[in-house]
DNA sequence: ATAGCCTCTGAAAAGGTTTTCATCTAGAGA
DNA sequence: TCTCTAGATGAAAACCTTTTCAGAGGCTAT
């Protein structure tokens, strides 16, 4: 492989002064610095990021960390962060947590031997000995999608209880009363949702009946369908469903029709998230829009921007959701 | 930061002889080692990787690359390799390249500034130019789920045509005549999956109609309505629709929904490749079945193989796929 | 007793870059 | 002509490891 040093020797010049050409510092004579970038061309030499990582004390990458499951509203959020950050100049490293001590042990020590120029997390760890470390350590860091009260962390969200409010709402102004609830244990906009749930009953002057709720262990699909299940042996009248995250929606959707129970004809399910594939489950799922091609976006902005300026600036983002309609739910007026 | 340094001053020897006890080296007194560690622990030392990738011209770091798009195909297998990657003790870079001569040369760049260990492709490239740089270099490379004869890489891959013909012939079996295809024009998958379905009408006498068959530009649900509707349009008689992957036949679905046709009373539909969400579809998704999973960890273990063995050894896995029977393929005898 | 070997340890180099500091040159102003 | 300044360049240090090489000390076998 190629050096400065060898471009140097061919160009006739110290490496100081290549150096320099290539990172487009002023004090080069224009005859030279041609003459180096000419023979960088010929040589196809590319700088080595490693040595420039050593010396620069940065390493031009951004981890973006999962925890516990990789759904597809995960995959989205991810995905957008990847396009942004690129757009910014930024590499993505990728960290998969599992739900555990251990695991969020072991990605601690790597982290702490790592040398990213900042961090987004999707959905928030169990142990706060990771953001202890972070803060300690100063490093840019950006919150998607939770908020971390205890630490002084940029954070991308949406109101969660508000926004579950708002789907349960629309159930109650068709004129349900009798409203299952399908949420996940993990995770603390689980029980976010489960809450605006029961405001947007409270409001209403419905009571919030214990049997209509239930919790599941997880988010996808799957779990969904084994929660409409429980939900479905309990033979209680009930003619609506709000699903805390749409994958659960397209498994209690199934699970629906698994019974022969049409939706929404029998049972109105509604969602929230709005992840690409709801549009495309038969029926098409109404849910509440999360904008989240764009809380990526901004995520990759909080941290390129904390690095740029040196220092944290906004706290909060907050971004707003809608309603969107489709084929899921009835109106039983 | 506390460097190695330090630790060798605190416990009153050199750095040779913290290294040597960082990295498990023999020839260091037990009395030393102790001492050393506890201060290692006392001082919460941990080693920088940067520095080392320096000396040590690695990086523990595998890329991961998907070109084009990040379907939920694609999502499963890196999730997949993530795993078996980090179990094998490498870090994963993401790679997310879009399809244009652009997006790839700046890929090459940033590829050879890089000190990557090892590297994995998910579908394939459209320039050779990358792979080249690969061959001269002698990196360490896998491709999942393609193959690429001109150069001399392992592949994971399964048996693109087979597979096609398998899923063809489930429905031919099943009395199926007018059977129409919807794959996409990108990555040679879709062209080897729609040779396989050629094959199998021909091995049945059943004459091939270009009219049946539409090609799309994307493997999206999206995708897959489009091409549906384009085929209804067109008012031919079909029982039948081969979609070439799953996310194609979800849209497929959707799209027989929408105009009120019911599958698979009327159209039957068959998908390729048994992504997650295909059991939550309604109907359930009739496929060929891939095993993703398997496949991400054999890519994994085909590049840390080759990084521990220093010489690349096996050149092609091939996987065999099975018929999943689901609900959306109906029987016509 | 001595050569030879084995265990343990440290000094120093190497890896590729950036940056500071010093030096040199040329031109401007007095 | 001399001094000053600004522009251009290079030498060398620094970043943090690992590894080679050499040396010291102790033990064994002759």
């Amino acid at each position: 492989m190629t050096s400065i040093k060898d471009i140097a020797r061919l160009a006739g010049v110290s490496p100081s002064t290549v150096s320099r050409v290539l990172n487009e510092r002023e004090y080069v004579r224009d005859e030279v610095r041609q003459r180096v970038l000419s023979i960088v061309k010929e040589k196809g030499y590319v700088q080595n990021n490693v040595a420039r990582s050593m010396v620069l004390k940065r390493s031009f990458t951004i981890g973006v960390v999962i925890p516990h499951l990789f759904n597809m509203f995960q995959r989205q959020l991810f995905a957008s962060m990847e396009f942004f950050l690129e757009q910014r100049g930024y590499k993505t490293q990728f960290f998969f947590i599992r739900w555990s001590e251990a695991s969020e042990q072991a990605f601690l020590r790597r982290l702490k031997s790592e040398t990213l120029d900042g961090i987004i997390f999707i959905h928030e760890l169990y142990s706060p000995a990771v953001y202890q470390h972070i803060q300690e350590r100063g490093l840019p860091v950006a919150l998607c999608t939770f908020e971390k009260d205890q630490f002084d962390f940029p954070a991308v969200h949406i109101e969660e209880e508000a926004s579950a409010a708002l789907a349960t709402e629309y159930l109650i102004q068709r004129g349900h009363r009798n409203i299952g609830l399908i949420t996940g244990g993990h995770f603390s906009f689980g029980k976010q949702r489960e809450e605006g749930y029961r405001q947007a009953l409270k409001a209403h002057g419905i009571p919030c009946n214990p049997e209509l709720m239930v919790r599941v262990p997880s988010y996808n699909p799957e779990a969904g369908r084994s929660g409409m299940i429980t939900l479905l042996t309990r033979k209680l009248p009930m003619t609506a469903v709000f699903a805390a995250t749409d994958e659960l929606a397209i498994g209690a959707i199934k699970a629906l029709y698994d019974s022969g129970i049409r939706v929404p004809e029998e049972v109105s399910v509604i969602g929230l998230d709005d992840i690409d594939i709801s549009t495309f489950t038969t029926p098409a799922l109404t849910t509440v829009r999360q904008p989240i091609f764009e809380m990526g976006k901004k995520s990759a902005d909080l941290v390129c921007d904390w690095i740029a300026r040196g220092h944290m600036q906004e706290k909060v983002e907050l971004f707003s959701t809608t309603i969107v309609e489709r084929e899921s739910v009835r109106s039983l007026a």
